[in-house]
DNA sequence: TGAATGTTCCGATTGAGATTCGGCATATGT
DNA sequence: ACATATGCCGAATCTCAATCGGAACATTCA
């Protein structure tokens, strides 16, 4: 029998403790930190730091590390978000197919009155109206809605939730 | 007077050359290669590519690196999208105050039939509510509709166009 | 045309930091 | 209580990031 690799108290069943939260919230807001900078912040050795975050890393809990860009500055300063009215499953392989294209970032199913929530950012209006004209192409698509950004004032990726400490123990 | 900084052959406006555009995009993928790896991806050396990433970090065209996690696996295994209809101008105080919240990663203005588009990834069904029945309670929200995902087929940050080769020149 | 300036690239060096190893302390289960 | 497993630490190693000086190339201006 194994044990199922329990550590100091695992509130939370997704076998994360407070220190495996903390480590994610800050590598998820900057992962060029090094491991004796984060080593500070949790109170633990850089060789233990790099141990959890290799085993979270094997878990998939991290799937990577990327950098991100300014879509402006990469020439596409076009953010939109469309909506696609689909007969039946709206996933058929065209659909899939636009993973290929650079401006699609999102493809996402979705409950409510549409099927389909696309995230793209285009160079322009003429990019942005060539994508729709390919989308409406696709069989079985309906229709469309587009929704165009004008400001983005938030923008980033999963963060774990951090619990305030509650009484366990030493700081 | 300054020269622009133009390096070989720039047809784009952006200032990007076709290796800053394939550094990007690698980087965008898998920001945890080494120099070595990316020069020889690149045909160049080490240094170089350490120049020109310098150099793109601090125009800002590289923002950061962070590191991706898998909503599920950090216990936050309901993507949300959220459209907010509110009264004149929608991006107020409360609606900033939104940002505190681990559950919001994205919020943006639109135009359209609504006016904000927040993306939200809670832990469940009740932490979604207590989220909406918060962004109802501010003062100018008119209504709010919620597109629920089922299935995420591409989720990535933004990747510049990496053009065909046309003609000029070396490989 | 020819000199001056700025930019990009490379080779070699230095230093920081990632990664590994052995051992200790603590918790778990029989 | 004993055996096993897990997490942490200190020290050593080794890869790789970061810097420096110089050469090649292009652009600007005389």
């Amino acid at each position: 029998m194994k044990t199922k690799a329990i550590r100091q108290g695992t509130p939370h069943p997704s076998g994360l403790d407070r220190t495996d939260r903390i480590l994610l919230r800050l590598l998820a807001e900057r992962a060029d930190r090094s491991y004796a900078e984060l080593s500070a912040l949790v109170h633990l050795s850089p060789p233990a730091v790099h141990e959890r975050v290799k085993r979270l890393r094997r878990d998939g809990v991290i799937q990577g590390t990327v950098a991100r860009l300014d879509g402006r500055k990469i020439g596409c300063p076009l953010l939109a978000f469309i909506h696609v009215a689909t007969e039946g499953w709206g996933m058929t392989r065209p659909v899939l197919e636009l993973k290929a294209l650079a401006d699609v970032e999102e493809i996402h199913t979705v409950t409510g009155d549409t099927c389909l929530i696309l995230k793209v950012r285009s160079s322009g209006p003429e990019s942005l109206e060539n994508l729709l004209s390919r989308i409406q192409e696709i069989k079985g698509v309906r229709s469309t809605q587009s929704y165009v950004a004008l400001g983005t004032y938030l923008e980033r990726g999963p963060m774990p939730e951090v619990p305030e400490r509650l009484s366990d123990g030493d700081d």
